[in-house]
DNA sequence: TTCTGTGGAGAACGGTCGTTCTCGCCTCGT
DNA sequence: ACGAGGCGAGAACGACCGTTCTCCACAGAA
């Protein structure tokens, strides 16, 4: 007899909690934040915070795995459109316009692993897995405009570094001198006219 | 053993202290690792750790200090010999040597901001002013290479992304990545022969 | 109604944190 | 020799951590 008694809502409780746990681990800090401020903000008591979810970590866990999923979609939405070179480029646009917003504190993955990774294996596998998948992403984008892979290294360097240089100076600046120079490094590396047939 | 058999004077406890807090703080993170551990590790006791600093954060803040003048040191014997091109791109082979090493574990004032950054400002600001720092450095070596200041915006974002990309893969591959980016950034934006006698 | 059981509010628990205090010992001035 | 004072070892303190437990109000079945 499995007990898959769960009620009809602990979906939707769970997705608050998530998001609320978001918003705190992020802005706070995944330390800072202890499991009663969570249960303040989100409303929902300990004993079921504790249903739910069985322990403090494994809510760490999924709401990077929730934003690794915003992340990519944010990256798929951004490259939806124009030729490889302008796809590419696109990337850092959408960088521009996260550094802006106003609750902008740096790269939770980033975060989370000076925070935990020397101390929580799993969370550190889990940024690491993130960060290689958007070094895979780009990697594919680049092969499409008939870059070398090289590229694409070049270019996860160039976002990595516009975010933790957006956070840390608190300005937005970081994301158009990266765009800039993946500008140079794309036509470096792609010398002939994106548009030209060969 | 040394000559000397009179206890060893506050200064040089002061140093043992930061010493054994740097590599603790550097390898587990800052709140990781608690005052009883650092008493235990650098083997004084409790009480004098109170008396020569004020507080943990302190010790925290003299820390960070101490890093971000050892990194300046790092910097000027990286770049003492060259032209100008081959001195900035000095820098990345210093940071390829870094990675490499068994106990890197990342930039430890991006480490300590994700960590503290949100909850002591104090903090915040010694790592914003050691990457302003860095970056005023670069844009020094990059206007007597004769190149424009954006172009030292650019190579400094290289640079840190090449901290966060080596930290969480964990290898040194993007130490060489980032000097082949640097090398078409510098070419692209000085394009005639670097030497100019004057 | 009465019984039963579920869930919420919050206390309790064991542990650890940063910081301070106690106390015995050792040195040293007189 | 003797009292004073500074030192180290570690207990104590209050606060907070993640996690579990107690207690009671109340919903639904009989």
């Amino acid at each position: 007899m499995t007990g898959e008694n769960q009620r009809p809502d602990d979906d939707a409780v769970r997705a608050k909690v998530l998001e609320t746990a978001d918003r705190l681990y992020y802005t706070y800090g995944v330390q800072a934040v202890g499991m009663d401020t969570l249960r303040a903000e989100s409303g929902v008591p300990l004993k079921r915070l504790y249903r739910l979810f069985p322990s403090k970590e494994s809510i760490v866990e999924q709401v990077l795995m929730g934003r690794h999923e915003a992340w990519n979609a944010l990256v798929e939405s951004a490259i939806e459109t124009g030729d490889a070179r302008q796809r590419l480029l696109a990337i850092y646009d959408m960088l521009a316009r996260w550094f802006d917003q106003d609750d902008f504190r740096g790269c939770m993955f980033i975060n989370s692993f000076g925070e935990l990774g020397s101390t929580a294996p799993r969370i550190a596998e889990i940024v690491r897995a993130h960060k290689e998948g958007f070094q895979v992403r780009l990697a594919e984008l680049v092969a499409e405009a008939g870059g070398p892979p090289s590229l694409a290294a070049q270019l996860a360097i160039l976002a990595e570094g516009a975010q933790t240089t957006a956070a840390i100076a608190g300005t937005s600046d970081a994301a158009t001198h990266a765009r800039r120079a993946a500008e140079t490094l794309i036509t470096a590396a792609l010398p002939q006219t994106p548009a030209s047939p060969r």
